[in-house]
DNA sequence: TCGGTGACGCGTT
DNA sequence: GAACGCGCCACCG
């Protein structure tokens, strides 16, 4: 699967919008999103995208780093992770006791 | 204009 | 397999 090389409204808008086609119950990694949006060094712009959602309706919470594990981010790493744990746990993901996700069982293959 | 800054990832140790 | 180093590059002040 190949999506548009850039929307007009900026390559951020081009990542949320890849996003938000990962289904519920299903993890995306931050290089597979910036890899469909065929900018494949661009993982840590996803990121920075995420960073400035500022109320876009995007399932964030279904984009984790490549080892299948949570980012920390913001001011309090430690609520934020388990919130995005929770919501993926709602969604039926599951983790190990480590707290990763097994992503040949939860990856999204597009 | 320009440099610091990351919700990253890969290779090496 | 974890910890570490380093390359990456759009964004924003």
């Amino acid at each position: 699967m190949t999506l548009p090389d850039q929307s007009p409204d900026g390559l951020q808008e081009t990542f949320r919008r890849i996003i938000r086609l990962i289904p519920e119950g299903r993890v995306a990694t931050y290089g597979q999103i910036a890899a469909l949006a065929n900018r494949p060094r661009n993982a840590r712009q996803v990121g920075y995208a995420l960073a400035r959602l500022n109320g876009h309706d995007v399932p964030w919470h279904r984009v984790v780093n490549v080892r299948g594990s949570i980012s920390e981010r913001g001011l309090d790493p430690l609520e934020s992770m388990e919130r995005q744990r929770f919501l993926l746990q709602e969604e039926g993901v599951v983790f190990d006791r480590r707290g990763r996700i097994d992503l040949d069982r939860f990856g999204w293959r597009p």
